[in-house]
DNA sequence: TGGATATTTAGACAACAATCGAATTGTATT
DNA sequence: AATACAATTCGATTGTTGTCTAAATATCCA
């Protein structure tokens, strides 16, 4: 787990920069409890975002690069669960800045 | 107060998205809590990041129209400050990403 | 093995964004 | 009013990214 760096810190919020992938996650984030995470994320998500399954694809690959997704494949198809642990760390970050803290960089 | 739905969220963090943008924010957000705000940011900052006034101009608008930070003219110069309301948003859609709800969208 | 379904790669293109230099506007001071 | 300093606007350029289609790869099942 890498320090929360500018660098780091920037590419996760461009990661969900982008109204699509924001989408695509917290898709992702709300059949992630669920014990059944097991179906077809990425066809079924794309039907839902009106997007090809390339430029899905393409999404996914950002998300998980930032770290903001774990990804598995699961037969033909593709379940994806969110990373709590970044979203902890951004949390961090904000509460941090909120409450004034000085000594980030 | 707007609601923070998808393509609103997807603004905030496109503004926090480029390494040099969320350097900016956080230097703002570190000068913040002293009452002595009121320097001027903007080519004070832009020394620190090795870029030039427009740049720093523009990034600052984008900033301001995520309301993020909320600027102010003092004279000549410009003083800016966190939107702290706007950050709190934030926070509340990670945790609630995080712990799991569905009703987000 | 062959067909069906799902994801990925590759390549191309259009839209967008970051940056700069030059010129402009705003504000204070003398 | 003139000068000096700070910020902004404008226009151009360059690099990045979202998206697609077409083709390739992977996996399951009959």
């Amino acid at each position: 787990m890498t320090t929360l760096n500018t660098k780091r810190l920037a590419k996760i919020m461009k990661a969900l920069a982008h109204e699509h992938r924001l989408a695509l996650y917290l898709g992702i984030a709300q059949n992630n409890d669920s014990e059944v995470d097991a179906e077809c994320r990425v066809r079924e998500v794309a039907k839902a975002l009106t997007l090809t399954a390339p430029t899905i694809c393409h999404h996914l690959k950002e998300l998980v690069n930032a770290d903001l997704i774990v990804t598995e494949k699961r037969g033909k198809c593709l379940v994806a669960r969110v990373n709590r642990d970044t979203l902890a760390e951004v949390e961090q970050v904000l509460v941090t800045v909120r409450s004034g803290w000085r000594h980030f960089f």
